[in-house]
DNA sequence: CTGCCCATGTAAATCGTTACATGATTAC
DNA sequence: GTAATCATGTAACGATTTACATGGGCAG
């Protein structure tokens, strides 16, 4: 049911195409929550009947793209939407952890390549959440220019600083998980030193992180 | 397609029944991949077909408990799974952060009790995280004995710290929505100093968090 | 005129949730 | 004996992925 909201909220900034939704979706702003076309056009089809939003393909667009704009109805419904106190958090799921969990019969080596992979995956979120958070503090994200348009010029600074935190959210995210990988790996490396072949060592409790 | 290898996963360290499964899937070391009764027991009976788990109740059980097993395909399964090159990171759905996103033309008082439910939220799930980090730590973890009963002696060490990894990180991840919670929270409380009512407010820059 | 990107979809299959059903066991 | 918990499921629905289809525009 989130897809819904999420369309409706980047179409309550910017009124949009389902393929441009798509684009940001990927990589933008909208690195928050992905779907496939597939699953973006049925749905915004379902909000126009639902009178969520309008859309409309210009007369002479050869291309028939149908850009989608949020009626009064779907801003309220929006609202509702992000204001509801029942928001229960999704079950969680986190398959990256579930392998670490049983890779402890693998080699270490395939333990390593597993953890580069997720180092190098945060990595790549993390530019893209870096480079939003930049063009948030500098003026040039376009997304932002267009929600402050539609803003009370007293509520800008609130409204900046807010998109700042939510994309600020995504920059620990990645920087968190990477450091996650590279404490593993740093600990492997030593590991390995110590027990060259595959036996050994001497048992040793696992010690507490520098802060808690 | 992971429920399954979870499933088998935590089969795979102690033979358990469906239920004993959807238990600690809920709360305990699987705070990793919940699932619902009404999924987890279809999945078991798929397993058997398959071959990977063998299922038996025993003779005299009057609850009708099904206990499973992995066997070695599903060892080797499993195995495959861990170790497997294409790991495609799951698409990102975050939607906390979209509410944040939007939260923007909602009231301070609004994305304040947000927040306070994400940090109460993750406190939760923290003290969870720390006490199973505690019990691999102390040795009282029953399901790091058994994985330990099963593993030689010179591993031991080795199983004990990825096991204590894994759980490492959903403590760091808990940690940083906290956080990144409490930070927001902050900042609503000194800029409500600020702007009592609602308008008003010089424009400020967002600045950098304290390290990168 | 061929291959690639833009743009919008449909159909089938899989994964996950919600609602419901059933019976036995344990604690009060 | 009644309520809570143990234990296993089925059916229907909703969310998501995979595979496929279609046609216009643009660069070589």
């Amino acid at each position: 049911m989130s897809l819904r909201y999420a369309l409706l909220g980047f179409l309550s900034t910017t009124p949009a195409s389902g393929y441009t939704l798509g684009q940001k979706f990927a990589d933008g702003a909208g690195a928050m929550w992905e779907a496939l076309p597939s699953q973006i056009y049925p749905e915004l089809r379902r909000l126009e009947t639902l009178g969520w939003v309008a859309g409309k393909t210009a007369p002479g667009d050869k291309l028939n793209r149908r850009i989608y704009t949020v009626t009064p109805l779907g801003a309220r419904e929006l609202k509702k939407w992000v204001e509801a106190e029942s928001n229960e958090h999704p079950p969680e799921r986190d398959a990256e952890r579930v392998r670490m969990l049983f890779l402890d019969r693998s080699s270490p080596d395939a333990i390593r390549r597993h953890l580069e992979r997720h180092r190098d995956h945060y990595g790549k979120r993390l530019e893209v959440a870096r480079r939003n958070c930049a063009s948030i503090e500098d003026g040039t994200s376009e997304r932002l220019r267009d929600r402050l348009a539609n803003s009370e010029p007293g509520e800008r600074a609130f409204v900046t600083r807010m998109k700042w935190f939510a994309m600020d959210g995504l920059v620990r995210r990645a920087e968190m998980e990477i450091k996650w990988a590279e404490d593993i790996l740093r600990w492997l490396q030593s590991a390995k030193a110590q027990r060259p072949a595959s036996k050994a060592a001497p048992k040793r409790r696992a010690p507490r992180r520098g802060a808690t």
